[in-house]
RNA sequence: GCGGCCAUGGUCUAGUUUGGUUAGGAUGGAAGCUUCCCAAGCUUCUCGCCCGGGUUCAAAUCCCGGUGGCCGCACCA
């Protein structure tokens, strides 16, 4: 295995090369770090991606919203982003280092009690207990917010922001879905959407972005409906590849394969319809097309929780670019953000039960689409002595299927194009190349990925058949151009195993 | 944000130390020829010194600033 950053390096190179994603954005001028275009191909994957989503929260009874992308300020006063999201900050007078104004002043006091000191308060702290710069002992300057959101101007003059997470805007929904959903819980929604974080200096390429797409389903449950979940029993027995807090405090990051029920008695998780959200993340990323053993569930510790969260757990992929990366999360958000809308807005988000107004939790699964997308690369790239290919699931390629005349003659290209616009027909991705040899052609698809490659050659005229081409194992297989949608289909869904048609 | 290193066709890279020919190579792309099944060959063509200033007769090369990348620190609710 090569070292991390070459593979990094190798990785983003072919993204570039072959139009997955380009940047920083806008590149002409330079670029801002924490943007990315994404090109053709990587436009297609992520549409892959979101179709995959999709269909399983779908499947999952999840109803999808769409919400705005700006919301004014009181909206991220009352989801706590203004206060819980704004990190205060100091910045040395003589060398203009930037610090956490709290944790500098932890780490050189570490008595000094901070819980809800406001700027000047920590200003104050920092004068009284003469903290100073870390890296050349100057004179710090007065604490400052440094706000993660964008913010922006709504008409003349009124503040607003930009959704730091689209689960707040969902949130604002709540009434409406009461509605909706007839009164009754637990009900379940998920939005696909931009949310923008700027980050202080964002790196990692993909990974860290100042705008991205993210993904959030809620499910809206009253307390006692969580430790008894009808749709519980169908998952009890599947297993999941988990890392509980307590293991992790004792200082080894072992993954146990462990039953969702399993999971439940030793006290990992404490309510079955949580242990359901995690699963369905879990199901969800599966589809995706990542291996269960590229893949972990990783319960935060009390102290890497954010300031909504009751319990949390992350999914993270094995990359060979960066390790681990943290791609999902699983929150037991309480009643936190209902809660605090409702004493803001003034309206009333709560349901009566036994005649009394109780305000319903919130289970969420948030995930950015972004790094699964670039995970997917990560994890399908393949260099073997003959040639660098990636090792997509049908079902996420971004081309499905390449058509190509064997030579670019029009006895050839005529049936070519005809064959190419039967396998459009029937729903799939098709690209057609009369380009460069046909290895070369081969080839190219190989290292963008596409599983099937259809090639016609003299005997399609004589016989009405043409050669079927698997990526994997670089075989094909003759079969009858009347069948050819079908099985395509069959193939790219996984209905039919290439291996079976070549016997 | 700070410090160190760095920025050359689509991709990878030589050239920068010591300023001076038409910026070289590899790979790729386009068109064509070849009944062409795994990056074959031949012909023709295509595409570049991150941006802005400065020094100089002359800047890819030196200096300053910006932007971006990598590494370390900080940050990543």
């Amino acid at each position: 295995m090569k070292p991390t950053s070459d593979f990094r390096e190798t990785i983003v190179a072919l993204a570039k090369k072959r139009g997955f994603f380009w940047g920083p954005s806008p590149e002409i001028y330079g670029g801002s770090s924490g943007f990315f275009d994404l090109g053709p191909l990587g436009k297609l994957l992520k549409n892959r991606l979101e179709d995959n989503i999709r269909s399983s929260f779908v499947r999952a009874s999840f109803w999808e919203v769409e919400c705005p992308t700006v919301s004014p300020a009181i909206v991220w006063k009352a989801s706590g982003h203004l206060e819980g999201f704004v990190d205060p900050v100091t910045q040395c007078t003589k060398c203009g280092q930037l610090y956490r104004a709290d944790n500098l002043i932890l780490e050189q006091a570490p008595e000094a009690k901070l819980a809800g000191l406001s700027l000047d308060d920590l200003s104050k702290k920092i004068e009284e207990l003469e903290v100073h710069c870390a890296a050349c002992k100057g004179i710090l300057g007065p604490a400052k917010e440094y706000n993660l959101m964008l913010k922006t101007t709504l008409g003349l003059d009124q503040e607003a922001y930009m959704r730091p997470e689209t689960a707040t805007s969902t949130y604002l929904l709540f009434k409406r879905f009461l509605t909706f959903f007839r009164d009754k819980l637990p009900a379940s929604v998920f939005q696909i959407g931009k949310a923008y974080r700027n980050e202080i200096s964002p790196r990692q390429g993909m990974l860290r972005l100042r705008e991205f797409t993210q993904v959030e389903g809620q499910v809206f449950i009253l307390e006692k409906d969580e430790h008894d979940w009808p749709r519980f029993e169908s998952i009890r027995d599947d297993k999941l590849p988990l890392l509980p807090c307590q293991v992790q405090e004792s200082g080894s990051d072992k993954v146990t394969s462990t039953k969702v029920s399993a999971a439940l008695t030793k006290g990992y998780f404490q309510k079955q319809a949580y242990a359901w959200c995690i699963h369905l993340a879990y199901s969800i990323f599966r589809k995706m097309g990542f291996s269960e053993d590229h893949m972990r569930i990783r319960q935060h510790l009390p102290n890497e929780r954010a300031h909504y969260a009751v319990d949390a757990w992350d999914i993270e992929v094995l990359t060979n670019s960066h390790g681990w990366v943290e791609c999902c999360g699983i929150h037991d958000r309480g009643n936190y953000d209902l809660s605090r809308h409702q004493k803001h807005s003034k309206e009333k988000l709560s349901v009566k039960v036994d005649k009394k107004p109780v305000v319903p939790n919130v289970l969420e699964i948030a995930f950015g689409v972004e790094r699964p997308l670039f995970c997917a690369i990560d994890n399908a790239y393949v260099e073997d002595e003959k040639r660098t290919w990636l090792k997509f699931p049908p079902e996420i390629a971004p081309i499905q299927v390449a058509v190509f005349p064997l030579m670019g003659k029009p006895e050839l290209l005529e049936p070519a194009r005809q064959i190419f616009e039967t396998i459009m027909d029937a729903g799939l991705i098709t690209y057609f190349d009369q380009g460069g040899s046909i290895g070369r052609r081969y080839r190219r698809q190989d290292e963008i990925g596409t599983p099937f490659c259809i090639t016609i050659d003299y005997q399609t005229l004589e016989e009405k058949t043409v050669t079927v081409r698997d990526r994997n194992s670089m075989e094909q297989v003759r079969v009858q151009r009347n069948d050819l949608a079908d099985l395509l289909e069959d193939l790219v869904h996984g209905k039919v195993a290439f291996k079976s048609l070549s016997k």
